[in-house]
DNA sequence: GAAACTTACTTAACTGCTTAAGCCCAGAAG
DNA sequence: CTTCTGGGCTTAAGCAGTTAAGTAAGTTTC
């Protein structure tokens, strides 16, 4: 099982083995002839070139990280990363590019893990997700000069890629819909407030709420988690004033409030209406079906990785704009109840 | 942004290169105290190996792979691969061990995949998952020589390890249930006919309801998604006997039988019961919950990474069986309906 | 007190590939 | 006929480590 080396193609093609790397390179200084025996020669032995020996001398890894910082419970359930993973991948496989995951608790497994990566020269660059507004990760990524695209807003000064949707054009576009349905009270149940999409999401809703004149915008806290989301859901239904409609930051937590609306004898959607921010398979899977911002996250993916390789290739940082999402609507959002 | 290298410390250090090599790997050649002022400025610089470096000279790509061949919306809803995946990077992680993650569609796609990878060394060995009683990649891993470790049964003569559980037991103490439970027609929507462990589930399912004399077994096949899991229980409970049990060989399925069972007005668990064959977050998140058959993924996974990595380091490959999966019983199982 | 052995290193070959620099020879230019 | 040019190759250095073999001291042995 030993491999075959260049050397060996380069005895049986009688020349030097520079020879056989200009040859197998494609690049100048061999002739056509020579050439093609020498590719003839190579493909007969099926000679792979060696990724470690290439990695030595381009000092390049030929594999981008992604380092997903959350615990392990939690990506179970999001659809979300097999999905975006699946779209780098469409990428970076055609380029022969290797993509290495980590999954790790918090992040300063992350700029652990960041650190090491970089310093083993076992990745050319980065993808980075769930942003924080203050990232640890990122004064190192700058620190350290590794090339990285954010799967999410881009930030000044940065000089990294960005991979983004227009978030708050996408909660505008929820808020106008509901009030367009006769909700004058709509709260919103949002996740994680570190997240950096989070508070876009909810400034978003706020200034859409004000700007119905709705009075004092609504927003419950949460981890994503569906017991959260259960726990906020329950929260806002037990007030007097209770909303008609609610936006979930994601779709887990929507189905959680489903049943918490059974369980509370509140009819979906006569009584109160659902509207969930991610859109998956499970929101189909569930009774009434929900209403959701659905984007196409594979192509959110493959741009990212897109991006990163340009970055890689030396290319100036590059921002990329997905489609805003666009509201799916089923049967978990109507008129408002009359009163 | 220049890397560190031996070089840089053994010039630090008033030495050769041979010197810091021995006195970074603890090996002998070098006096304690020189190990020291060694070992002292590797840390003060930052340095890390290159596993460029290291992967040619040893021959090792400090990697392993997880090639996952299916269709990437079927990978989106279905949280068992995050879960695994979670639980491999337990144990890689803390080896420094990379994993090397590729989606493709099909086994062809596999099997290009896998021998570009061993040709290139860019892994050490593999994990195989979603084996098929007829599978492309089995003959090809052998042929190359890759250690790899089937997330399956063991094959007899592979020379691979394998980590599995016991699916013939959890199949069997499901059905003692739903027959104790009063259930004489159970059937059973089973996925992929061409799993392995599909094939393993039928066999165990035929058997019990023979066993317990429950007449002729009615199992319908699909392939694992929610649209035909919908359809496989539309057409089983459409049958004037039809099942008053149906077993599902994930939870997908089973929640999407759930709202056709809502939709025909056949009450859960009142006038039929629902047992999903994995479990998650998703059997939960749904009303009533799904009575399923939960097991540790995270073991599961982490389980096959020692395995693997056994095997890398030359041991006999090994087969390690998981705890037998077991039944969680939660609201959508119940007596059998009277008459 | 010479031979034998340790200790603590250094040297250099080796991993497989890339690439700048050098060399040889044929054909063109002067 | 010499000089120049350039195509087609070879040579060798370099990437960052590992490791067998060599060496120069100091120590032990009889």
């Amino acid at each position: 099982m030993k491999r075959v080396t260049i050397g060996e193609i380069a005895e049986r093609a009688g020349v030097s083995i520079g020879a056989v790397s200009y040859a197998l390179n494609g690049r100048p200084g061999v002739s056509e002839e020579t050439r093609r025996r020498i590719l003839e020669i190579a493909d007969r032995l099926g000679w792979r070139p060696s990724l470690a020996a290439r990695s030595l001398s381009a000092s390049r890894a030929h594999s981008v990280g992604l380092i997903l910082a959350r615990p392990a419970d939690t990506l179970g359930v999001e659809p979300f990363f097999m999905r975006f993973i699946s779209g780098l991948e469409r990428e970076l496989s055609g380029r022969r590019v290797g993509l290495l995951l980590q999954v790790v608790g918090d992040h300063a497994a992350a700029v652990e893990a960041i650190r090491r990566w970089w310093a083993e020269r076992r990745v050319d660059g980065l993808v980075v997700t769930d942003l924080y507004a203050q990232d640890a990760r990122l004064p190192v990524i700058e620190e350290l000069g590794v090339p990285a695209v954010l799967a999410g807003r881009p930030r000044a000064d940065s000089g990294l890629g960005a991979v983004w949707a227009d978030d708050t054009a996408a909660v505008d576009s929820s808020v106008d819909y509901l009030v367009a349905l006769g909700h004058r009270r709509i709260a919103r149940v949002s996740g994680l407030p570190a997240l950096d999409h989070t508070r876009v999401r909810v400034a978003a809703f706020r200034a859409a709420v004000l700007r119905h004149g709705l009075g004092e915008p609504r927003v419950v806290e949460t981890d994503y988690t569906a017991e959260e989301g259960a726990r906020a859901t329950r929260a806002l239904l037990s007030r007097p004033d209770r909303p008609t409609a609610i936006l979930y930051d994601n779709d887990v937590m929507a189905v959680a409030a489903l049943n918490v609306a059974q369980e509370m004898g509140i009819a979906v959607p006569a009584e109160l209406s659902l509207l969930a921010g991610d859109d998956s398979q499970l929101c189909v899977l569930v009774r009434p079906a929900l209403t959701a911002l659905s984007w196409d996250i594979q192509a959110y993916g493959l741009h990212t990785a897109q991006v990163l390789l340009e970055l890689i290739d030396g290319l100036p940082p590059r921002s990329h704009q997905e489609r805003t999402p666009v509201l799916t609507v089923r049967g978990s959002t109507g008129a408002a109840p009359a009163g």
